[in-house]
DNA sequence: CACTCGACTGTAAGCGCATACATTTCGGGG
DNA sequence: CCCCGAAATGTATGCGCTTACAGTCGAGTG
């Protein structure tokens, strides 16, 4: 920036004036200066704008990591090798992420923000959400995956955000899908179908989706018969919930989409029975055989809801805690039409 | 940071040391401090150790948007709606950033960086490249999304890596799959399965994979007949190049899958002609009907080679400017058994 | 017991920018 | 022409850390 002041004869206050706020600059002098920084190849330091300023223009997002294992070195041959039918390749678990990521981006890079994104679990957490949050102005944390604690010391500093939950264990913003309602109606469409028993698969204990979503299933199925088991919210889970069952209910209610699919997995329906549900809308629940009724949930406009409550916050500090809820669609599909 | 010193009555520079070198401060003051930094809260500043340190232990992730349409307004009602069947959301086009995004993070956090994405088109390039440069320390672009000349100038700060292309038009790093012997061999199996004549669908001008491709293609086939058209790597692309066809080939072979996906549309296969191929490997052309024969490409090691690439570049600047090629896989499916 | 040396800690100088405030310049109106 | 206020620019400080260098302290050595 010195050098570029020097170049274009003006002060280093001025070349800041020119990138920063253009309008306040003459022409004639703003001309120069850019002319300036084209000519020396000039590029803003974030870190110094960030500690002048007390703003980097930067929101975190912060995920679990559940691939913890150490990946495979990365190949050194690069010959080409031939596979007939379908290659081996483990059906991706972590789509749901993804989508979230780029309605966070998109909403993100809209507002003038960029997106820094980390993920990780256990002993490094601490780090790892430290030093996150010394580098953004906001946070948004896929709940349940930060203690607590943890994010109220972050809290103290910038507005966080949590993906999930309506917030009622806690004093922070949220953002979640309607998961129980839209349950509840997933429910009631399988009581239409005739459904008497069932079984409910349900996630990892205290994940506030999981509990919301069997809310609505209770809420619908009343004291109608019902097992309960618990899954991990993974394809393999479903599977071992599904051998696990000591019933032979006439649906199983699944807690996600990757649960229900390790369910079909095992349960091979005998004309249509029983009745299988997921929850989530993933792309491989499309193409399964029997294609799979869920509940959608629209990711990326979940991404995109954090990134404008967190960004809101910024400009209103004091403004009243908000929980949004975005609206999921039931959609039915072969295994429970 | 002073309060914590003062807290824990020693100096700044021991707070520092305490983070940065715990080793060479002594047990007892080392836990003096870091009692004082739980008990406070204490979040360092990134801005400011970036500038003091002259680096910021980031690295960036510049992609293309295609959609750059204005997205949808967040939606206000949260009302449960049931659609039978399947919803129209349209087929994702984008999972190809998704993979290579989850492998750069992976291996970014590896290695003690964090990772920051930007994504952008059009005017607001230059803004963007040149804010992400600002930020890190190092930065990986998708090939031919950004002017060289751009690049150019971020390289005179940082180290930058490219995704695609062999590096043989610039001086930069670059990472890439094996795309001209992964599509020869490709192209090999379609000459043992009888094929004589052939269509190819490029992808649009100027993309060093797309020209990779090509020429691994044509070195197989020699001179027998092909008839090339362009698409745009989308599978509205693939649907207007088949429709564009003057001849009726053997096999229709594609610059990647959602090109050929495209291409399967329009076309019909009867009895199994003519064959057709893509490139890729998404998950959508294994469920296709009839499903996909193509060459798998290792997203996820695509980023994490080009984070090791730049990293490395990092520790040694003045390395020999290093191509690093990725091992492909051919999968032969129904579209071309 | 003075001296040396290593281990530890403190001092102080920036890192590159934003911005409050001071200063200069400029365009009119009187 | 002069004076005044607004527009344009310059000056100077500090953002919160890292790090070279200087100091301090204690233990081992001759």
């Amino acid at each position: 920036m010195y050098d570029v002041a020097a170049q274009a004869g003006v002060s280093i206050a001025t070349v800041s004036r020119v990138i920063r706020d253009p309008d306040t600059v003459k022409a004639a002098t703003r001309d120069r200066v850019n002319a300036a920084i084209e000519q020396l190849g000039y590029v803003p330091s974030a870190s110094a704008r960030g500690l002048a300023a007390r703003r980097t223009n930067v929101i975190g997002l912060f995920f679990p990591r559940h691939d913890d294992v150490e990946p495979p070195a990365l190949a050194e041959q690069t010959e080409v090798s031939v596979i007939t039918g379908d290659d081996e390749q483990p059906e991706n678990e972590n789509l749901y992420y993804d989508e979230v990521l780029r309605g966070a981006e998109l909403e993100a890079s809209r507002r003038g923000f960029a997106l820094m994104i980390a993920s990780g679990t256990g002993g490094e957490l601490e780090r790892l959400v430290t030093d996150l949050a010394g580098r953004v102005d906001g946070l948004a944390v896929l709940a349940g995956t930060v203690p607590m604690e943890m994010l109220e010391r972050v809290a103290r500093h910038i507005p966080v955000v949590l993906l999930g939950g309506d917030g009622r264990q806690d004093r922070f913003d949220h953002v979640h899908s309607n998961n129980g309602p839209g349950m509840k109606k997933l429910a009631e469409h399988l009581l239409e179908r005739g459904a008497k028993s069932f079984a409910y698969v349900r996630g990892p204990e205290g994940v506030a989706d999981d509990d919301e979503r069997f809310g609505g299933f209770s809420q619908a199925v009343g004291d109608r018969p019902v097992e309960v088991v618990r899954g991990d919210f993974t394809r393999r889970g479903g599977r071992a919930a599904a051998r696990a069952l000591t019933s032979t209910p006439d649906a199983i209610v699944c807690a996600n989409d990757q649960t229900a699919l390790g369910v079909l997995d095992v349960i091979t329906p005998h004309e249509g029975k029983p009745l299988v549900t997921g929850f989530d809308g993933i792309a491989a629940g499309r193409h399964s055989s029997p294609s799979l009724t869920t509940v959608h949930q629209p990711m990326s406009e979940l991404g995109r809801a954090a990134i404008d409550v967190v960004t809101t916050r910024l400009e209103h500090p004091d403004a009243p805690r908000q929980t949004r809820t975005l609206p999921v669609r039931v959609i039915l599909r072969e295994s429970a039409p």
